[in-house]
DNA sequence: CATGAATGAGACTTCATTCAT
DNA sequence: TATGAATGAAGTCTCATTCAT
């Protein structure tokens, strides 16, 4: 009703930024745990320890919250997987690399669960598909960087389209496996996704 | 309120078996286009063209909707996925097979958007959970089968763990790739898919 | 979340008629009372006697309600204020038209709380503003329609805007006196603003 | 939570009584332009440039600080409003004081949207109705000072019945007309309604 | 005196499900 | 069997008011 389409407050003092962490944990760890449908805000107010008021004198609603809590997790991601070398690469050191990124992206995976929630709610919202984009897109931007520094080594032609194939095949084998606790080791998941990349990738799978 | 005491009808007559059908036609429809959490009863029903009374007088629920709706399209996968060779391959045969395979799951996986709903709907649901259950150890189960079949022709030590691994990057990736339209070509996807698997369980991948 | 942007139940049934009707009365009822922001959705449909789901089976929301009981009621004393004679007037005659006219407004003018809730609820919506306006000049028109019978016989010139005036006096001088019980007869009202409004209009106030 | 228990502050310093002001000030502005339901106290606080805290150290609640408004306007209105002679009128000069009167009255009606709140927000509560009492009662008592100075000029019998319906006609008229921008200019306004009411109570209207 | 974060009752609204016809 | 009106629990969100700093 009020012409200023609904204020958000903007943390100014400590206690606040603390309710705001407080109410993004608490919404994470119970999407996490009965997902996005099955939560409600009452309850995220109710886990965090604060009032309902609170709730949405910080986010606008709960997608809003939702789509917070989405981006510090992505970045996180972001920011835990290295920086890859994009100078050319010795002769025999692709194999070593792959496996390295294989690792990484393994280990930045922890809730697989937020990982699911992240591509199947709020289905046909702008502000969820513009957020899954920008992840796919930077994602595969990173990937493409990988093979390009390798490149003399591989017998890949289409660049592109291979980084595609490898950001989906990672993340989504990454996800199911995480997430169903299907039964393999973390680390022979890691080494056989390693091997089937190298093996697909190198001129000489053997090498 | 309990769950056994209430009685569904089971289509007996022509007419009613083509109500039931039509309102698990028009769930499909909508659940693939909004979402099984952005879907209502009411809707269903209209879409249907029947009376929101004889929804619940064919499902216990909504959910018993749901779960029939993904019964029968797993059923319908399993049905169009040919059943693969238990005897020993002809040395050579195993690169065929493999191609064979893969082209034909992809094929089967029309309506990614559902396929994504049997995993993220209903969460923690036990009967939901039964359901994805039966999916996956079917679907690693006649995996499994291919691989012992070219078994006189693989590297691969752990039968068991590489099915999974299998199971998880075809689905995931297929479902992946068709779901965000990722710019690659079908025809492409599956030649490439074919390829990394070929690479991964062949003793000589170059064969 | 629906495309169908919300259904609205057209009643079918006898039962869903009257379940509308209900909502209506008891909604004006409480309206009346304690005014539209003094009232809330509930409290209509328990003092009708239904569920707050058939509330919004029927209205789209609170204000939805509003407006129908608000148009209901303006086609109501519409249609009990006479329609008054278009042609020329015999001399004489003009006084005891403007007499009956009067007599006819206050007496439709039953219900002056909701009188003054039209005019003040909602302000800047939309709608609202619609509805006044077509009320006023519907108003407005049927006045100037009696001026122009009477012409011959009064002092007037400005025919369009002695109407807006008179409208405005009756419908305001009307509401005023019942809405606070000032301290006036019904019967001295009608004889005074009839006198009033002769004396003002015709040549020979005295006539 | 009972009434008397709560002190509110009494401004005592110069900075305290503008910020005082600074919230009258803001709260009419907002009212006017959005109606006392439409309007929330952090807004008008805001709208002030203070903090939340600070309206409520001034005053007791929202209400209070609308019926303080209220008063305000009120005493302004009857301060402009000039006395009117007590001492019985020389022959002639009925028609000009009754001119001067209304144009006093029109002048005084700038915030016809305040005017309007005063008489439809908080219906039912004991406070706002004795603030209309006072109002109407103070008004109506000015009139029939104005009609007894006059009177020997007059053909009104009952001159307590006919100040409330001059009063009821002068207010309600021009709040209705200025409200809604009828379409009328000022000048002419108060050229016919001192004609009209000059008419009615003049025994030679014409004079 | 001022600040603005926090509170929570209560308003609005949806939708899965029941049941009288 | 089919219909669709009716139900009400439960979720979303607002805003007047309090209180620690």
């Amino acid at each position: 009703m009020s012409a200023e389409s609904k204020e958000v407050r903007t943390p100014q003092q400590d206690r606040s930024r603390t309710t705001k962490n407080r109410l993004l944990d608490a919404g994470q760890r119970l999407i996490c745990r009965k997902g996005y449908h099955g939560t409600n805000s009452k309850e995220i107010a109710a886990e965090a320890g604060v009032a309902i008021g609170s709730f949405y004198a910080y986010f606008r609603d709960k997608k809003d919250l939702f789509i917070m809590i989405l981006e510090r997790y992505t970045e996180r991601i972001f920011a835990s997987v290295p920086d890859l070398p994009t100078q050319a690469l010795a002769r025999g050191q692709a194999r070593d690399l792959l496996h390295e990124y294989v690792r990484s992206v393994v280990q930045a995976h922890d809730l697989p669960e937020l990982h699911r929630e992240l591509y199947v709610s709020l289905r046909n919202d702008p502000d969820m598909e513009a957020l899954i984009d920008r992840w796919q897109q930077e994602s595969i931007r990173r990937i493409e960087r990988v093979l390009r520094s390798a490149s003399g080594q591989l017998r890949i032609r289409d660049t592109q389209a291979a980084a595609v194939l490898l950001h989906a095949s990672l993340e989504a084998v990454i996800q199911r496996i995480t997430l169903y606790r299907l039964a393999v080791q973390e680390e022979w998941l890691v080494e056989e996704l390693a091997d089937m990349f190298t093996r697909y990738l190198l001129i000489n799978g053997e090498d």
